[in-house]
RNA sequence: GGGCGUGUACCCAAGUGGCCAACGGGGUCAGACUGUAAAUCUGAUGGCUUAUGCCUUCGAAGGUUCGAAUCCUUCCACGCCCA
């Protein structure tokens, strides 16, 4: 078992704060002493069906937790989610059906258990419907009345929508109380998070010790920058790698991994491995390219397997490096298009290359497309698919069955 | 409830009777260059049976006009101020 001073030092690769750090202590202290483990919430709202990389960084520390004896407290928030969190937004959040938020919900706590141990000694999760479905009216004042209008207004989301003259709906308000709530039905000793949920996190502090239950400790950890090398990945943003993508292909991880702004190389090593970062920075340094190579079948490996990371790699070597056609790519059949031949922008429309018949024909013109290997620039070409077809248009590939 | 504003394509934003499928920027897609990228440069960015043709689109519905994103009426939504 590790000591505590170490534990706190592996936790700080991950953590960019600790509220209070004091308060982490005594609770992990204590814990070993009386051998009961701490309880660590992490609140996922079902918003959308995929959990990303972005979410690995808090569910490693979680993870991390559970490898000390801990036991992760997962709420997947079916109430939150149809409310939406209005951290870091400048507008309303679309509001989600029942219908939607349980089919996302479905998939999450398989997602999760790709990071997480799942086992009932390490994993509780939880509905946060269990406890808001029953509030009637009056509970729910109970709770708005915790906190002033003043006190959301500090949040600098609420602060920079209000002084924009952005709407703010009175429900958003709630957004943060209902998650601090869960934490006091859930008796957290410890809540992770991004930092961009430093707010919401220290709400449930204030609820627990309203109720007077100890407060939880919170860490939050950095935030992951998505794909586009600039915000913070998010599925809004639509800048992201989710934990199941598929590990090659055109939205797989490896090709996303290699699509990234080598600066990001070294906080995504940080965030997302436990590799040691001193020879890290040094292969970074030496060539960004062998350490992003390295890095996207470290990450498979993690997430799917070693064989996965070693095909997507040849794949990618293939297709980017070599410029030739990957084995594997998506595959339609033309049948429904009626007998040949077809005209080329039908074609790259039936194989999901281009969204409309305008779109295929301009960038036939731009030279984009090419059939097995050849370029193609006359738009009104037409074929007949008598065998299998490949067709690429820029670095998507697709094959047409007869 | 009253007053003043605003509503344009994925986002921001010009346009205030015909030259508007609608300037510009961002984003996105593609081409060149590369290390896969980033940066840079270039092109594209309503739909259709590719047509100097038709259809749909400037919050919604009506109306005026040969002709409307632009004018009028009503409605809806949002912001600000007053109550």
């Amino acid at each position: 078992m590790m000591s505590i001073d170490d534990q706190l030092a592996a936790l700080s690769r991950r953590t960019e704060r600790i509220v209070p750090e004091a308060d982490l202590r005594a609770k992990l202290e204590r814990s070993t002493k009386t051998g009961t483990p701490l309880r660590i919430k992490l609140g996922m709202d079902p918003t959308a069906p995929d959990v990303t990389l972005g979410h690995a960084v808090p569910l490693r520390v979680v993870r991390q937790f559970q490898d000390w004896g801990h036991k992760a407290v997962l709420i997947i928030g079916d109430y939150t989610a149809r409310v939406g969190d209005p951290s870091g937004r400048n507008k309303t959040r679309p509001q989600l059906s029942g219908e939607e938020i349980d089919q996302n919900a479905r998939t999450y706590v398989e997602q999760v258990g790709k990071i997480l141990l799942t086992d009932a000694a390490h994993l509780e999760t939880r509905f946060n419907g269990e406890w808001f479905a029953k509030m009637n009216l009056l509970d729910v004042l109970r709770l708005t009345s915790k906190k002033s209008v003043a006190q959301m207004l500090e949040r600098e989301d609420f602060k920079n929508r209000y002084t924009t003259g952005v709407d703010i709906r009175i429900h958003e308000f709630l957004y943060p109380l209902m998650q601090g709530w869960d934490s006091v039905m859930t008796d957290a000793d410890v809540e992770m998070g991004g930092s961009d949920q430093l707010f919401n996190n220290l709400v449930g502090r204030d609820l627990q010790a309203d109720a007077e239950k100890p407060g939880q400790a919170v860490i939050v950890t950095p935030l992951l920058v998505g794909t586009d090398g600039v915000k913070k990945m998010s599925k809004s943003q639509k800048n992201y790698i989710g934990v199941t993508d598929p590990a090659s292909g055109p939205s797989g991880m490896f090709g996303k991994i290699m699509s990234l702004p080598d600066v990001l190389m070294e906080s995504y090593y940080t965030l997302l491995t436990d590799l040691p970062m001193g020879p890290v920075k040094e292969q970074i340094q030496r060539s960004p390219r062998d350490a992003k190579i390295a890095l996207a079948k470290h990450l498979i490996t993690w997430l799917h397997t070693a064989e996965a990371a070693n095909t997507a790699e040849a794949d990618f070597v293939t297709q980017f490096v070599k410029h030739e056609a990957p084995q594997e790519m998506p595959e339609f059949g033309v049948g429904e298009l009626g007998p040949g031949p077809h005209k080329l922008p039908a074609l790259l429309v039936r194989a999901g290359l281009a969204a409309s018949n305008g779109e295929g024909t301009r960038k036939i013109k731009e030279g984009a497309v090419s059939i097995d290997g050849e370029k193609v620039t006359d738009f009104q070409k037409c074929l007949t698919i008598d065998k299998a077809t490949v067709l690429k248009l820029g670095r998507k590939y697709a094959r047409l069955l007869p």
